[in-house]
RNA sequence: CGCGGGAUGGAGCAGUCUGGCAGCUCGUCGGGCUCAUAACCCGAAGGUCGGAGGUUCAAAUCCUCCUCCCGCAA
């Protein structure tokens, strides 16, 4: 069970690994883009690909998802960025037990976002877990984990790219340890346990207060989705790469401190002035802020942000 | 039929409403100035104006259709 990119890896190597894959779940096709098509998941795609039966129940916890997944009579469940909660009745139906991949090194960032929530709080450290599902969010029995270093330039889409593929490789010595019986399943510690809702377009705006250090996170942090951004009068303005300048802030955050195409587009923020290297203005596409003023004007001294 | 913006030398844009010499800020190449330079001065190359059709003496500009890109919303 699962639903974008980040499951791709995961179901590929269940596929790889010669394990007899029963039926992928994953999100009912969503209108998506401009002009309301309706997509299908990079999941199903790849379930499709390899002729596996595939079921998008609205609400697999209502009885006609339950049906769904009992005619599958699946030995073992799986579960990687699924986006539904499942529940004690869907729980105990493969005796095996369900395991689910985490993109978090547990108890810490459970919650559905934990790739950019680690991006964002700025952690040196990050990596995946595979535990045992139960009815709480990401509460159940750990199973194993890998850590990896987050980089200073990561952005929380190339992390989540990488860990993927980690979790992929994760799950498939979980499933082999428990087929050899090894597995050892570890309680979490509830007290360390740290929460963090899901991305929401909103959080992804800059706060030019912060410091240039939070404002880096943040932007790596949400991007590709939802994107940082910030305000020029009624235009917003996103930002998908910054710059950290040598030296304390020379001007109020938010002010506009160099526009133009040799300088670039220098901001102040709480305790630095910042680059913004590429932007993108609406209407337009993601480009260097340098190109963007080679044939814009943007005047210095106007402050970001403000409404 | 969700709403909207866009495609113009290598980059970013103006010009389109009101049809009439292909323009701006850069970049590139050559030359000059300078102890020197990403600075300054002089010069040059580089565009079938996204595609097809139509109107016209004349279309980047007006009409029709098509392709691709992006913002919002989801």
């Amino acid at each position: 069970m699962g639903t974008p990119d980040f499951a791709v890896p995961s179901l590929e190597a269940l596929i790889e690994s010669g394990y007899h894959v029963v039926g992928v779940f994953c999100q009912p096709d969503r209108p998506k883009g401009r002009g309301h098509k309706l997509a299908a998941c990079p999941v199903k795609e790849v379930a499709l690909r390899h002729d596996i039966p595939v079921f998008q129940p609205e609400r697999i916890k209502r009885e006609e998802g339950v049906n769904m997944l009992r005619s599958c009579q699946p030995d073992l469940c799986v579960t990687a960025a699924f986006g539904q909660l499942l529940s004690q009745e869907i729980l105990d139906i493969p005796p095996l037990g369900t395991i689910n991949v985490h993109s978090s090194l547990l108890p810490r960032h459970r919650g559905s976002a934990p790739i950019n929530w680690s991006v964002i709080q700025g952690d040196a450290v990050t990596g995946v877990t595979t535990m045992f599902t139960d009815k709480g969010m990401d509460t159940g029995d750990i199973l194993l984990m890998k850590e990896t270093p987050i980089g200073e330039k990561e952005t929380a889409g190339e992390l989540s790219d990488r860990l993927s593929v980690m979790g992929a490789q994760l799950l498939v010595e979980t499933i082999r340890e428990l087929e050899a019986g090894t597995l050892r399943r570890i309680p979490q510690d509830h007290e360390a346990a740290t929460y963090e809702p899901k991305m929401d377009k909103e959080l992804g705006r800059i706060d030019w207060t912060k410091t240039a250090r939070e404002i880096d996170c943040l932007v790596r942090g949400t991007t590709p989705w939802p994107g940082a951004f910030t305000t020029m009068g009624d235009q917003t303005i996103k930002v998908f790469e910054l710059d950290v300048r040598e030296g304390a802030a020379s001007a109020q955050p938010g002010r506009i401190v160099s526009a133009d195409a040799k300088g670039g587009l220098v901001v102040s923020c709480g305790d630095h002035d910042v680059e913004l290297r590429q932007i993108q203005m609406p209407g337009a596409k993601r480009m260097n802020a340098k190109d963007y003023l080679r044939g814009h004007t943007m005047d210095t001294g106007i402050c970001l942000g403000k409404a």
